[in-house]
DNA sequence: TAGAGTAAACCGAACGGTCGGTCGGTTCCA
DNA sequence: TGGAACCGACCGACCGTTCGGTTTACTCTA
């Protein structure tokens, strides 16, 4: 809108197109694995070209995860405006929202799920994606308490496991060669509620 | 058994004592983000002396993630010697199995999960462990094909959503705070075959 | 419209530091 | 006394980052 001109023609960087190649180069060689050099590159561009765009290599993790983050917080956001009422509602469609997001933010989303703890940034990246499990959590604990879910399986267990299949789908999931993202979700969601026994 | 001395009282390290320390500190920080000096460190002894038990770093990699593999390929070869009756009993053993083996061995089933594909070590592991996924969803399809699962949802995707369920218990389960492997294999087998809903 | 000026985008070379690994020993115990 | 276990010092390579400078695209002005 403001630093690039108005002829979209030109092939140069933002801050922004520079995360998208350098979260595809982390997911594939881990962030830890990755040298500044296969960043540039990956970008077609040399190192400290790099630094003209951005602080450092730890920012690129920074607003990686953050991109990730800020879609999930704003979707449960979403669900928690939902009337109390539904609390089975509340939690299928949450498991519903999360494999959406996980899908149409993959990488930032597969780039969270893999974060250590060994700089300050990724531990506040930890912090950030503990309070969204909790939050999640939450929503299970409360249906299970409104008598919607079997009651021989710990709330917080099922959440764990639940979240645990739908954040797995970040392992395999292309976009062009799988199922669009709504059957996914629709996929997991059955399996979730109703298992995969025949009936 | 050989290697090491009769009186157990000296705290002398042998390759798979040190390959436990090792492991450790790889599901801590990551494998690219480990350092020799971390490793010796947690140790407690010096970097150069780890050469003296191992080849060197990728070698404690490969021990360890080849740990996790043979357990699991150990516990596909007793369910293939299943009777070819109860396909659904398989897929039920399969999925339980795989859960008691990943808290059996935890930090070698964590260390392989994780394994990005950087060097011929890790390429090497990810292809044995996709030969092992492949024999699950294999259990899977015979399953789905004898009309055991519901019908509504690909015997791959199943596959790949129920065993990401499965693994998805290394990001949290620790042997002292959580429940029993039984446990939770058990809770894990319901949820995949019967749902989270209250029936 | 030629040309001066500007700032973003980029580059090559180099920095101090850390990496995995090697080497020539010393210690310790059977 | 011999071998297993260990150590301190060191190596070349590579790490993330910095620096001084060049190129490029565009605007302003005479």
């Amino acid at each position: 809108m403001s630093t690039e001109t108005a002829a979209s023609r030109r092939p140069t960087y933002t801050p922004d197109s520079l995360l998208e190649v350098a979260v595809s180069v982390f997911n594939d060689r881990g962030y830890d694995g990755t040298s500044m050099e296969d960043l540039a590159r990956a970008a077609g561009i040399t190192k400290s070209s790099i630094y003209h765009h951005v602080k450092g290599k730890e920012e690129l993790l920074e607003r990686g995860v953050n991109r990730a983050l800020d879609a999930l917080n704003g979707s449960l956001d979403e669900m928690e405006a939902l009337p109390d009422a539904g609390e089975l509602d509340r939690v299928e469609q949450a498991v519903f929202r999360a494999v959406q997001i996980l899908v149409e933010e993959l990488p930032y989303v597969t780039l969270l799920l893999r974060v250590r703890g060994n700089t300050e940034a990724e531990r506040a990246a930890q912090d950030r994606r503990r309070e969204i499990d909790r939050r999640l959590a939450g929503f299970v604990e409360r249906a299970a308490a409104a008598g919607a879910l079997r009651a021989d399986v710990d709330p917080h267990l099922a959440s764990r496991l639940v979240f645990g299949m739908v954040n797995s789908v970040a392992e395999w999931y292309r976009p062009q060669r799988d199922l669009a993202a709504d059957d996914v979700a629709a996929a997991v969601t059955q399996l979730v509620f109703d298992g995969l026994r025949r009936r």
